[in-house]
DNA sequence: CAGCGTGTTGAGGA
DNA sequence: TTCCTCAACACGCT
């Protein structure tokens, strides 16, 4: 599921759930490795009598602010699914993770078919956990994704575009799938260098990527795999994909073929045609 | 059977 | 030291 769109589309639904001000009574955890910087125990009595105050995104992580200063941070790493029901999703048992038991009968279910997804424990300001402050802006929320910081970070790399975007110690949020959409909408193509980059390509670049998250977030973000489970929720925004998955397919705009190329270990989707080399 | 993957980290080499 | 590449994580789909 997620990028910046798809975590924003779970924690919307969640702060409309019927988690929402409720006591946690207890938890089941069926695979330990996503609790990272606790245990099995530890992670009960962490999360036992407090309550479910709301729950916030940076990046693409999902933060659960809970009562006494206490916070929860999952990330979804590429499969993991979090919601909010009163029974287990029969055909998905085997993916069950994490139960987080509350007081009025409902659940928060953590499903993650590779388990590679990560849960930590926090007490205080969620800004001040090591894995945030670490993580450069968040291209929806910060103030600091602007032209001055881009102009910034562009000029002192050596990287291709795709490769700095896609660095979530830069900028928070962007994923493979809109990195390549972000890069289509602006004409760039993924190899150019990041510092030759012009200020009116960044201020592009900018209201690009706004606007692009903004109609995915609307549209409930991107759903690719068909076998995702039928208690997920699924977004529409596939349907408007210019590039990713579209290899050899007609350019939306010039009908040459969308070619596929790998950058950083990440399969690239791009039009030569279009999208111009800086 | 082999290759691939919405993400991230860490090891090892240049 | 710094930068880059690649494997690894675990599993299911094509």
């Amino acid at each position: 599921m997620p990028e910046l769109p798809e975590v924003q589309t779970v924690i919307n639904i969640l702060n409309k759930s019927p988690a929402i001000d409720k006591k946690i009574i207890g938890t089941r955890v069926f695979i330990k490795k996503i609790l990272k910087n606790t245990s099995v125990n530890k992670f009960d009595i962490f999360l036992k009598k407090e309550k479910i105050i709301s729950f916030n995104r940076y990046g693409k992580y999902i933060i659960i602010k809970l009562t006494n200063n206490k916070n929860l941070f999952v990330h979804l790493r590429m499969e993991g699914k979090l919601f909010c029901t009163k029974d287990i999703d029969k055909t998905n048992v085997k993916h069950l993770c994490i139960q987080i038991m509350l007081e009025n009968g409902f659940n928060l279910f953590y499903y993650d078919t590779r388990m590679f997804g990560t849960f930590h424990i926090f007490v205080g300001n969620s800004n001040d956990f090591y894995s945030i402050k670490s993580m450069g802006p968040d291209a929806m929320l910060s103030k600091k994704f602007n032209v001055d910081y881009l102009k910034n970070i562009f000029k002192h790399t050596k990287k291709n575009i795709k490769t700095i975007i896609l660095d979530q110690t830069k900028i928070s949020g962007i994923g493979n799938i809109y990195a390549d959409e972000i890069l289509f909408a602006c004409k760039i193509n993924p190899f150019s260098k990041a510092n030759a980059l012009d200020i009116k390509n960044i201020k592009n670049f900018i209201s690009v990527t706004t606007s692009i998250f903004k109609k995915a977030i609307l549209y409930k973000g991107t759903t690719i795999f068909s076998y995702m489970s039928s208690a997920n929720h699924t977004g529409n925004y596939q349907k408007y994909l210019n590039v990713y998955g579209r290899n050899n397919e007609p350019c939306n705009i010039c009908r040459k073929k969308i070619v596929y190329r790998k950058i950083n270990g990440r399969g690239t989707y791009f039009c030569e045609k279009c999208q111009k080399l800086l």
